[in-house]
DNA sequence: CTGTTAGCGCATTCAC
DNA sequence: GTGAATGCGCTAACAG
């Protein structure tokens, strides 16, 4: 057995009271002798507070949960890296939940995460809820007293917190640059309609038209669903609409829309310019690197776990829908200026 | 507050005992009624034990930790997932530690995973360990009693338990698929010479080169770093080295490969074959997708959280260092048959 | 200044 | 069949 504090009240005759005093520094009142002693003992020791027992009395375990609903997206993981890290910092534990986007393992893991007594809880959403079960995992939340802040996905409220990209101003940045590049027939590639961000993105590109009074044409607009397959169908459909450039919804529909210009033997920029949204890694070491929009992933991550603590420390903030803009960055595929 | 099992022993009018009983099952001898309305109302309240008091007691956590170097790392992102996945279906909970490749943050972790009294470890240890780092670790785990297994990087040892892939065998598959192919002076871009994992590989090289009867020619192999950066310099010095193909010794040092056969008008697989390793998601969707060689990563998870799920409930096994076999995934960067 | 006491929420041994 | 008592390891009133 590891060395409890019953084991150095023995070890150095003082009372159980004492040793806890001292060693949580709240033992002003006891003669720096005895402090000394047992802080050495203790040390000695190798003693360490079990955690256990710490969280049962306080009432908190420095420890969070994170649900997500696939680490090996690069999203996630890098935001799950801002959030470790960020924990880190405060001396927080992370506990890792995938939901493989199923609903049903996100109600799991809340009440799994409730019974472990986590401070809280970082929820990114998986992509099948809809306005009902995202309640469902919400009102659970609230039913344990559990504090949480959502991140990337969300539901304007102000029922909970949230933090997120703007993605309208991300899809008004993306089209507005190619449009300043002289591009004004632009395709776009979405995401599936229904969620969100995909709308947010749409209506960013609509803005940015109607300020350069350009005409919006549904006609060049194709849903995709964010894989590389959808960007290569996409342009299948696109190739005879006679655009100039295209605004996919992110990185990895761009991929598509490469490796179709590829097969087809359209030179991008020099024949079709390309904007991504995501700026994942690869994007940058692509032969034509992709000009994209950069999400703020590492504050998003920082921001949700600073709120989250705020929140499990009982504060109330004024603000529940927290944006964070992203950036545009410039690569070749959108051309030369 | 939540519901304990007081509040239901309060509600039904029976002992704490009883209800602790009939909860976990063993209250064979408590009649059926009696248990029908414990569990009942026990449902109605919401209860759930509070795993805080049940580890104290049981000594178990049901909570494993996993310390690895960067979880944005496609090997790690997967691998954690794998992992994740396997402890969902034994009803066990991850805490995610990021040690951003830094040692002394490995010892943090086991010290504050040993104070939250995880069950086990599954660690994935700092690149920057060397053999006395490592034994530092260790014997840490080893002090605080708790059970681990190494993942992916390991010494060889019967001290302790590693699942790794056969890197030596990797080697080998690579080089004997680019000899059948008819390829005979093969260029080699390692990773740093100092670990394991590259030694390994290029071990595996030199037998197939052996096997064929080729002459091992140390001027066509260089060091690099497992970086994109580091494939395109090795280029730069293989180029006239009259190699008809090259290894990169991983999926992003063969990304560097391309770039460099992209600006010097070099195309592969025709001028130059090219074979990586790893089997990241971005070689499958390259221009010229890359021939590479595939990681068991899941099955590398798998197996890790097997073997310490026996570890934890005292088990010993035979067997310490666990070797899984890669596999060839052959596409086009290796010429056509 | 320090020790006694009373829990935190639960499982378990031993009586009744 | 069921309950009282004990303890897991620790913190925090409250005495003294």
């Amino acid at each position: 057995m590891r060395t409890t504090i019953k084991d150095i009240a023995e070890e150095t005759g003082f009372s159980i009271t004492t040793i806890s005093l001292v060693l949580n520094n709240k033992g002003d009142s006891i003669p720096k002798v005895t402090r000394d002693i047992i802080k050495k003992t203790a040390k000695e020791m190798g003693y360490r507070p079990n955690q256990l027992a710490v969280g049962l009395i306080k009432k908190r375990t420095k420890t969070i949960g994170l649900i997500i609903s696939d680490i090996r997206n690069v999203f996630f993981s890098t935001l799950a890296k801002a959030i470790e890290d960020e924990c880190h910092k405060h001396d927080i534990n992370l506990i890792l939940c995938n939901s493989n986007d199923e609903h049903k393992r996100d109600i799991d893991y809340i009440n799994v995460l409730a019974d472990k007594r986590v401070d809280g809880i970082i929820y990114g959403m998986s992509s099948d809820s809809d306005f009902d079960k995202a309640t469902e995992s919400f009102e659970l939340m609230n039913d344990y007293f559990l504090p949480f802040v959502m991140v990337d996905r969300y539901f304007d409220s102000n029922m909970y917190y949230s933090v997120s990209t703007d993605h309208k101003y991300g899809g008004y940045l993306a089209t507005k640059h190619l449009i300043e590049r002289g591009y004004e027939r632009i395709g776009c590639v979405t995401g599936p309609i229904y969620l969100k961000d995909s709308i947010d993105r749409l209506e960013g590109y609509k803005c940015a038209l109607e300020e350069a009074k350009l005409m919006y044409d549904d006609s060049i607009i194709v849903e995709g669903n964010y894989t590389v397959e959808s960007g290569m169908k996409a342009m299948e459909y696109l190739k005879d609409k006679d655009i100039s450039a295209v605004f996919a919804f992110n990185d990895m529909t761009a991929f598509g829309v490469y490796n179709y210009a590829k097969k087809m033997n359209i030179s991008i920029p020099k024949d079709l310019a390309l904007v991504g949204y995501d700026d994942i890694f690869f994007s940058e070491i692509l032969e034509t690197p992709l000009t994209t929009i950069h999400q703020p992933i590492d504050e998003i991550g920082i921001l949700s776990v600073k709120i989250l603590l705020l929140l499990a420390q009982g504060s109330k903030l004024k603000k529940n829908n927290y944006l964070l803009k992203p950036s545009l960055t410039i690569r070749k595929s959108s051309g030369i200026r």
